[in-house]
DNA sequence: CCGGATCCATTTAGATACTG
DNA sequence: CAGTATCTAAATGGATCCGG
């Protein structure tokens, strides 16, 4: 069976911590340790570990430059950029979420 | 920190075979039999735990009519049916990605 | 500065058997 | 029919130390 493009796109995003890798980079490109200074809560390997993901999916470019010290900066691809105004669709509709389930007394805590 | 309402949404539809339920339940109520039948490779156990999650997340309504044998129906809520815009932009982006990353080449397979 | 190598904790899903 | 109970396997993330 073919699987649908909508999981797809969720497997692309769903790292931890890739949304947020995706905010930054759609901010410009940035340097390893820079994104670290902005996510100060993810450790060093699963930084790694999430931009290799998004580098492997096409998402993501990598550039070394070859110095000492090391230098090496992360940008999105084009691919990447094209995600753009779908998380603006999810980011509004996740707004429009938390509102609605505020009002119906909803509990999202995972530790009933 | 707050969480950025994009991870919220995320979270919301990452499970295994979420994404696959809303699609069924998008076409209308269902009973439990008929989406393990829809799904057969789903066990019963992760298809209540998914269900239940989105229940419990507000997406999904669940009714049980007292009789023998027992009848359970689940359909999609306000706030469940809500998705459809947005799960369409995914559907898009995701086809086109395919697209993309078929013709650059990139391969996604995750057994290297 | 960037990240590889290890080892461990947690979460998630799957297999299988049983029940009101 | 629609679950629950157990057990196990696999994936993911985290802590820590080491190296060019």
């Amino acid at each position: 069976m073919q699987k649908c493009p909508v999981e797809i796109t969720v497997e692309l995003i769903e790292g931890k911590w890739k949304t947020e890798l995706l905010r930054h980079l759609l901010g410009g490109t940035k340097r390893f340790n820079e994104l670290r200074r902005l996510m100060p809560e993810v450790t060093q390997r699963v930084m790694t570990n999430q931009l290799r993901e998004m580098e492997r999916d096409g998402l993501v470019e990598r550039t070394v430059y070859a110095e000492i010290p090391p230098k090496v900066e992360y940008r999105l691809t084009e691919l990447g950029r094209s995600l753009e105004p779908m998380l603006l669709e999810m980011l509004r509709w996740g707004e429009a979420y938390v509102r609605a389930a505020e009002a119906a007394g909803c509990d999202r805590s995972r530790n009933p």
